[in-house]
DNA sequence: ACAAATAGTAAGCATAAACTTACGGTAAGA
DNA sequence: TCTTACCGTAAGTTTATGCTTACTATTTGT
């Protein structure tokens, strides 16, 4: 159930944007926390909830540490977005109105 | 900003009961009630909060109230999820060690 | 060796939100 | 008409979580 770690994930406004600033490259902590209005310490603990979620990775450089997305992570959730798909929806949403199954009445 | 609120709907796991319960067919609040551990008020308000999302809509059948998936909210997220896709990505993962442009350090 | 820079963690707080029970409202069958 | 089935909403409670301010650790450069 990887794909609803992915999605708490997120679900945060603020980690939307860490997630959407690694889109443009691989990034330190605080640059990525330069330019959003938390402070660091919150931005290293949402990039640990997104590592966990497998959303990114990290590789150690210096004191520093550099985020970068991972494409992995990604490819579960758009995995579980497309069984949602397929001839089933658009004919349900188009009123061909299937015989609704279990329907228990009254009286028949 | 629609897939934001789409996000937050599908983090919350009843939530996501609910939405793969409508995947296999339109069915009436107290049916998807039904199977889930909790009350019949709370699939109402989860439902409320996805239909405000775009991700289902409903239908009147007498008193009772019908929902389905609405492949149009879907959409919206799968379209944000693509972005992130791209030969960038994996360049970057595969440590082509692009050379991280913003990097003040105390001496070149 | 020392100082500076960078990052992770702990503790604490405040807000959001998911759930329950209770109530009101509408449509259908006898 | 009156009863039953079904649904939405209000009020209230509890839990989760996102944020801040410390503090500690590690690495680099002089």
């Amino acid at each position: 159930m990887t794909y609803g770690s992915a999605l708490s994930c997120l679900a945060d406004p603020t980690r939307r944007r860490i997630f959407e600033r690694l889109r443009s490259g691989p990034a330190a902590v605080s640059v990525v926390a330069r330019g959003l209005p938390v402070s660091r310490p919150a931005v290293s603990q949402h990039l640990k909830v997104l590592k966990d979620a497998g959303l990114v990775n990290d590789r150690p450089d210096g004191t520093r540490r550099v985020y970068y997305i991972d494409p992995d992570g990604l490819g579960e959730l758009r995995a579980w977005l497309d069984q949602f798909w397929g001839a089933a929806l658009d004919s349900f949403k188009n009123d061909l109105e299937p015989q609704l199954a279990s329907r228990p009445r009254r009286k028949p």
